[in-house]
DNA sequence: ACCTGAACACCGTTCAAGT
DNA sequence: ACCTGAACACCGTTCAAGT
């Protein structure tokens, strides 16, 4: 991080360009005709010039992961908490939707950028600035996280570590202590999952806990539609009634 | 289908071992290490020999979804849709756990075929034997599809038609029926939605709305936890006082 | 020191030559 | 008619030879 966009004339390489080119490249013709070789081409250069900038194509796709989750309206101020969760839910969507590549890309990746920790820092602010509980939170992230990226795992386990064997108890603790400095509202999230139970190295995440936290969240939602007699028919009207959401979805507390 | 399991001899090649070498191979060594060559040399036959049993590589990754989707567990009889549902996406979740390269695979497929299609009828019928309308099932099966599987879009698309183009009208209006015969539940959640606004094309379903459903779904489901100070810590003390799932979660209807 | 062509060890699939 | 080796048009990446 900081070695980027060191390009000095037009046309020559950049980081950024490569990725830009990378993205626009999956974009126009898909996923499957991204290819080193071919991403050169494009560019005009020979495939090996792309190494100086790109470590090998597992890095280009971090890379190209980083330039999308740029798109990604920030968040609105002023909002309630749901109303401003929803908003960016449903920008990170359309961002989603307008690559169509980003989802099974996303799904692949085992390390998170310092791009991507900043929006999922930036989202979990989201919901303690309105009051919710880091235990909620928690929960809330990894049931949104299938709707908003792809992903249903691991909020971040030993995050940039890279080949952990080696590093010593001590680098490590300075290590998080930095992260919890750059990523305050994840590691107010993080710690208490930290502190029962959990290992650095494990996470404290129970994912099949959290896989049933979601599923029963949409059960009981789908149970008390049903009992209400909810139809997607009506919920037009229901909005036009002065409901929040287009779905017509609301329980009265 | 039908013409499968057709191998005489021991150690002869047959679709069906070419789809369970497949599966084992990349259960093993990853999905990326599934290649044509290799599961050839892992069978002990000429790579030219797999043709003879899959058209492709594309389908053989759609039999490999077909093999896994027989792992998920029949619908268990006499349970409230609810707890049938329920556990029925939790034995899918067990299988899809199991084959790491599942989602990623299932998430690619356009095509579905037949073994998918009867899971996704069974699937359905089980919203419907609970009494929920068609309307409200046929939201609730894309709330849910991500949980159980990682697509999150069309329930069905011109299914099984392929290239449509040259497809007469009476002989597609002949598949629907028969269609309609073979998945009897799927045909009763698409037909209204056929009905008003869709074309068989476009198949009437909304993915924006989709979307927007389950996402308010899990807003205002964890609004309520929220508004009611629950906590994780304390939901196998709300489970042990009666509550029916291991999450605690629960509105009093 | 930097750049890059050739080479290596792979792919999925076609096709013509063998039986 | 069936089977299959060689070939084609690709991959990502290494490495040694060039400047």
């Amino acid at each position: 991080m900081g070695d980027q966009e060191t390009g000095r004339r037009r046309g020559q390489l950049s980081r950024q360009r490569v990725l830009q080119a990378a993205v626009d490249l999956a974009d126009r013709f898909g996923l499957e005709s991204l290819s080193m070789r071919r991403l050169a081409g494009e560019l005009g250069v020979v495939p090996m010039a792309l190494y100086k900038h790109v470590a090998n194509k597992e890095e280009l796709l971090d890379g190209m992961v980083d330039v999308i989750v740029g798109e990604i309206d920030p968040p609105q101020a002023g909002l309630p908490w749901k109303e401003a969760v929803r908003t960016r839910v449903l920008s990170a969507r359309r961002v989603v939707q307008a690559h169509l590549w980003a989802r099974r890309v996303i799904e692949t990746r085992s390390v998170k950028t310092g791009a991507v920790l900043e929006y999922m820092d930036s989202f979990t602010g989201m919901f303690l600035a309105g009051g919710l509980s880091p235990d909620l939170t928690h929960h809330a992230l990894h049931a949104l996280g299938g709707r908003m990226w792809g992903f249903t795992q691991e909020l971040f386990e030993d995050p940039q570590v890279g080949a952990s064997a080696a590093v010593p108890p001590e680098a490590q603790a300075a290590m998080l202590q930095q992260m919890a400095r750059r990523y305050p509202n994840i590691a107010a999230v993080a710690a208490p999952a930290l502190h029962d139970g959990g290992t650095v190295v494990a996470s404290g995440c129970d994912d099949q806990f959290e896989f049933e936290f979601a599923l029963d969240l949409l059960l009981e939602g789908i149970e008390q539609l049903h009992r209400r007699k909810w139809s997607s028919r009506r919920s037009n009207a229901a909005q036009a009634a002065g409901f929040v959401s287009p779905t017509g979805i609301g329980y009265d507390g």
